[in-house]
This record gives C-alpha cells, structure tokens and sequence, in this order.
DNA sequence: AAATAAGTTTAGGCAAACCTAAAAAATATA
DNA sequence: TATATTTTTTAGGTTTGCCTAAACTTATTT
C-alpha cells in the first residue's frame, strides 16, 4: 500500500458520504488538488487490487476492504493528531499537515503504544472520533450550530472546516471542544447568530455556525 | 529533499569515517541494498544539487551543505529512536525500523517540540550523540571493548553493530548503556573475553567485544 | 608491460504517479 | 430529438528511482 493509494481512499472515505451513489473523478481530483486523467487511473489500479467499486463514468466507492484501510489510516491520523496536541503543544491549525505525514508510517506496534500512551482516546482534537483497531467508529449525535434555535444549548464537539483560517479564528474566539453554546439570538436576514460562550457574547455569521458541531 | 536523497546522504556521512578518501558505489550500494549502477545515479544528482563531492572513479564525499543535511536527519532518527525506547516501550532491536520511517517527516516544529518533550537528550538509546539543531555533535571518547586490557574497568556507551541479533542478544545478556564491564579474562587464542558486569561473570566474543563501545 | 580482474559508468528499460490534449460518453439545453 | 456542454476516459509524455547488461576505467597479477 503506497501513501499515494492511502490517501485515494481516506479521501474516497471521506467524500462518499455526501455522494452515496460514486464519487465523481472531479470532485475526487479537487479534493486531492489533482486532476481528473490521474484520479481515473488510480481509481482502477485501486479496483483491480479488490479495495473500491468503480463503473466507468459512474465514479468510485469503497468496498468492505477498502473501507477498511481508509479507517486504519484515519484511525491512524487521529491518533498522531492527539499526540501532537496533547504532547507536543501543537495548536488546533498545526497539527493537520504533519499528521497528514504522520498517518503513513507502517508500523503496528507503533500504532497499538502510541494508542496506549496517549491513554486511549475516543475522540481526536478536532472531536472527530478515533476508529478502533477492527476499524469501529463511535457516531456521535451531533447538530450544527445553525440548526439551533434561540433559547437552546449545545456543547461543542467538532468542526466541519479544519481549514487553518477557520481554525485560528476558533482559537482567537476561546472556543474550545466541550465549550457550552447558548443560542441567544438569530439574525433573520443574514442567520448569523448572537451566542454566549463563558458569559461572553458574540456572533457568528452563518458560516461558522454550519461548520461547528454540538451535541445538545 | 526526497526520502531516497536523505537516505543516501546519511548513508555516505557513516561510511566516510571508514572511507576518508571516498565512499565507492559498491560500498555505497552494498549499504543502501541498492546497485552500483542506481548509486553513481543518484550520486550525479546529489553532484548537481551541491550537497557532495564527486569524482567519476574515486567515490563520494560530503561537503558541507550535505553534511549538513545529513546531520538533520541524523538528529531526527535519534530524536524518534529516544521517543520510541522512552515513551513507547520500544526494545532496542525494535527501534530502528521505525525510525528510518519517521526520520523523514518534514516539520520544523515537530523536531523542536518532539526534542523538548523528551527533555532535550542528547544522545540516543543506542549510546550514540544526538546532533543539536545546528548540527554540532558531541563526540565521546570511547574505546572497544577488545582494546581494553585485563583489570581495566569501563562504561559501556555504545555499539558498533544494531542488527536486531546482536542487540536482542545484549538484551538477554542484560548489557545496557551504564553498564560497568571489567575485563577478568583475555583468551589469547580466539581473543574471546570473560568480563564481570553486575556481579555476574561473562564470556564475551572477540565479535562481540569489537561491536561494544565503552567509556573509561 | 601486458593481461586479467574488479569496480564504475553509460545506455536502455520499467513502474509509480503525475501531467496535457484529444476522444468518447453522459448530461443539459434548445 | 438534435445539439451543445460538461464530465470522464484514453493516449502519449514526464520525472523519480530503481534495474540489467554492456562498455569503460582502474587495480592487480603475472
């Protein structure tokens, strides 16, 4: 498995949901900052090793295999991520782009001490969950911030966008996973919202609330 | 900086001790289980790039750029080998595959924080000197086991030879770094050596005493 | 010094992963 | 339904890093 195939199906892992019947080959391309003629031929090298389903025109989906393998990398990512953020004081923007390194080094002992020392964890900084070693996921009930109305509460436990610019912006706000949001009000006209987060107020444009996730 | 071009510059930093004049492709092949062929390849590019001295015919030298470059990665191999012995039960023998991996990841800052979390080691599970980030070694005045006489003492900091037999075979024997070994006995045929280390009396082979450092 | 052996380089290929441009298929529009 | 547009695939190239086999240097014998 080289990382360039890892990385084809943690993104195939990650796309499918919003398109159930096939990734398409540009959306796959842009998402992998690729192009379509690429995604093409590694999408049938990936169908020939047995790891995806794939209709020519129809675009791509794992199969039990490939499902598999994407969530051992993702279990793997997460885990680094909550390294560096717990260990190695990495803040919540930084930590991507080394994990995105980090995820491809092939070693089970490796995977199964670091789980151990982090303390096994459920969930990585970012709140995503951790897959288990047989490739289980916890699915946690979660709601956007937008999907709120005014008067409930939720307590953060992810984000959506992990851009840096998002993220950093999460930091200069204080708002942390476990942070309780109040709903005060919702601006009509634009569905930004006034929030109070530690007895502070402020608001957030419709932006940020479809990209933050609470669970009531 | 590619993985096969750090590689081959750490390759050529530890057989120039052995090769002042010049590390040939053979040896340079032999090393890397590579071919001649692929080596003097390779050679011409890290040429070009700047980073080595090269002579068709005569073998391959550092200069300063590469030995710089090779002293980083050095430094990060010995940096993940310390994080692997003392914050994941790794064993000795384990430690080094993994580190070949991980010596690659390309981040400033993960180097920085990984050197702080372990408190700033400075040498490696395997006795040897971890460079700092400017690439300065510290460098040990350390003797073979073989050349020591019998009645001297010495501590031991190092080995010569990290195959996963040896050391497993160190670790049964129960020598570690710190180990203080006194010589009982030299036997002048076969140059093996009956050593006294924790009280307990040992035959060591004269392939065994040439492949463990101490210190005075 | 010439012949042989050993080591090194060059030449020509291969696989992985990417690319652009052209052809083909699917989808949308008139 | 026919045409235009968009999407996908195919065809042909490029780069990196490896290979084998042949050609060429250097070193060692005799």
């Amino acid at each position: 498995m080289t990382f360039s195939e890892e990385n084809y199906l943690k993104s195939i892992y990650s796309l499918q949901k919003d398109s159930p019947k096939g990734v398409s080959t540009t959306i796959l391309a842009q998402y992998l900052e690729s192009k379509p003629a690429s995604v093409t031929e590694m999408i049938k090298k990936l169908d020939e090793k047995g790891l995806v389903l794939y209709q020519p025109y129809q675009g791509v989906l794992l199969n039990k295999n490939g499902e598999l393998v994407a969530l051992k990398v993702i279990r793997k990512h997460r885990l680094w991520e909550t390294f560096l953020a717990k260990k190695l004081d990495f803040s919540w923007d930084e930590i991507h782009d080394v994990a995105e390194q980090l995820e491809h080094i092939k070693s089970d002992k490796l995977i199964k001490e670091l789980d151990r020392f982090l303390g096994f964890p459920t969930h990585d900084p970012h709140g995503d969950p951790i897959p288990d070693e047989q490739g289980n996921v916890i699915k946690v009930e979660k709601k956007q911030v937008s999907q709120l109305i005014p008067g409930e509460t939720g307590t953060c436990v992810g984000v959506n966008d992990t851009s840096s610019s998002f993220l950093q912006f999460l930091d200069q706000q204080n708002i942390k996973l476990g942070a309780v949001i109040k709903i005060v009000h919702l601006q009509d006209f634009d569905k930004s919202m006034t929030v109070r987060i530690d007895g502070r107020e402020l608001l957030l444009s419709q932006i940020a609330t479809e990209n933050i996730y609470v669970k009531l």
